[in-house]
DNA sequence: TATAAAGGGGATCAAATTGGTCCTAAAGGT
DNA sequence: ACCTTTAGGACCAATTTGATCCCCTTTATA
């Protein structure tokens, strides 16, 4: 249960490659696949969405590819994760204010409680600190 | 992420019937699929689960039926999670020591602190709690 | 001892999600 | 112009999810 898709795994191995080189320092998308072992294709995506998000900044043509648009330790293991995956959300109910048939259901302060504390974890893990990891 | 699927849904919906049953009362499952409002073949599924693991006890033929095998008080959330939903495993790499390519992965400590933490908001609820809930 | 009333278990199936590829377009450098 | 590199959409196969169906076994009781 709760588990990480392959999108989010490739996602964090492609920022942690980012976030390891020089500052500046443009990396093609061939590059970070070859490096973090993803489809290349598939990481292009993933990539794309990073930028939407404004995690990283692209460039077209010649010179062009990759930078993170920030400092990696003002990036959370939490954006990158829900940039990918969609909001930490343990049950739909979470959404919507009514979730049983009428009324708040049973269960949902408890999901509600396991939303907090996971958003909380992934929130105090910054890439720079993977990045730097043994 | 880290979405309950229906099964999970549907299991804690039926196990709180159950325990809002007078004690030792059978119930079928045809019952509780009503009640619940659960698809009822479906439900038996999820219920065979519960049996394998001790949860409820089942009883065939006439007069048959489900009942909890232990108190609610004694019986937490997580294990109905886990009865249908398999274990509460964040990322793949918690099951093997070696997880990243040669050696466990950098997100490795986090995983597992997510891991630890849900189990143990999720131990903390019975299913008496919920079913005495407002 | 039939027979009806349950649950057990396997096979099967459609829909959704996941994981991934391909192609064309757009942008930027030379 | 032409090459390089990302953007975006269409598309596709495999897996998982969410069921349904059918036949078997167990059990009470008429």
């Amino acid at each position: 249960m709760m588990e990480l898709t392959r999108k989010g795994e490739y996602a964090i191995r492609g920022i942690i490659y980012l976030a390891q080189q020089p500052p500046g320092r443009v990396s093609l998308i061939s590059e970070i696949a070859a490096a973090a072992e993803v489809p290349q294709t598939f990481l292009a995506k993933i990539f794309q969405s990073f930028a939407k998000l404004g995690l990283v900044t692209s460039s077209r043509g010649t010179g062009g590819g990759f930078v993170l648009a920030r400092p990696a330790s003002a990036i959370t293991l939490r954006e990158v994760v829900e940039a990918v995956e969609g909001p930490i959300l343990p049950n739909r109910c979470l959404l919507g204010s009514a979730c049983d048939r009428g009324g708040p259901c049973r269960v949902h302060a408890v999901w509600k409680q396991v939303q907090t504390e996971v958003v909380h974890i992934l929130d105090g893990v910054t890439i720079d600190t993977l990045a730097r990891n043994p």
